[in-house]
DNA sequence: CTCCATGCAAACTTTTTGCAGCACC
DNA sequence: GGTGCTGCAAAAAGTTTGCATGGAG
């Protein structure tokens, strides 16, 4: 919490009574919450923001690297024809995704992680970075 | 192809036009495409076909199995305070979404597997299946 | 006091749905 | 010929943005 603070006032961020609640909320959940259900329990502490304000928060909290979004960031749903089990790269810079092979990274290597109180249907891993496309314009300039 | 005619009839799939159309653009496409980006392929070849043709078609091929769709299927985003790298397991039933911790699952590990041509910046892996408490009430009843 | 953050409303994007007509089987 | 698919339009859901006000520093 006081890390927070400390942190506010280091990037030049205001210290607000929602973000620090948004901030508050979040570090106190554990089921992953969308911003509406954020919205929603940081609206019983602080009747009157609004969504928005909590969607503006959780942006800026990101951007400092304080939260994360889980899964994928994209805007539309993306959709692929390849049957064969695979994961997936997507580059940072394009957007691009590309298929990668699942060799040793197959679903009973991956799924072996998990307690055996879970049951594992299917395991997908997706990385992120810099495809050879981008990786070779960046070293040109 | 021929297969995909076939698969049809067996499911009681009627083969429009359109439905083999979008079918072949998708099979054709190695760019995970969106379904704005297959309608605008399509069209080309089917000028009269709409935007929610494509969607309930694509609706239609993942429901049989016949494509994929990438990334997680997530109606809004969801956030998480849990700075630790870590993987998620998503209940396909519930709809939770839980924290696996990353043990040797790490990011080194992973990235191994991926051709030195790519630059990784991060991994993350999602299991689905049911989570225990799904689990148990599956096998009460 | 200054400027960033907030709240409101409205726009925007992506996806879904109701309905009438058409095409596949 | 009946049923499911299509196209149109409108709605729904999630998210973003413009603008005037208000509160943090």
């Amino acid at each position: 919490m006081s890390g927070f603070v400390l942190a506010c006032k280091e990037r030049g961020l205001r210290l607000t009574h929602q973000r620090l609640e948004v901030y508050r909320a979040l570090a106190k959940a554990k089921d992953h919450p969308s911003a509406e259900m954020l919205y929603q329990r940081v609206r019983k502490r602080v009747p009157t923001i609004s969504l928005d304000t909590v969607y503006r928060t959780l942006g800026s909290l990101e951007e400092e690297g304080f939260i994360a979004r889980v899964g994928t960031a994209m805007s539309s749903a993306r959709f692929e024809f390849n049957p064969e089990p695979h994961h997936h790269f997507v580059c940072v810079r394009c957007g691009g995704i590309r298929d990668v092979e699942a060799h040793s990274l197959g679903h009973d290597a991956l799924a072996k992680y998990l307690p055996k109180s879970y049951h594992v249907l299917s395991s997908h891993v997706e990385f992120r970075g810099l495809c050879p496309d981008c990786l070779e314009k960046t070293s040109k300039s």
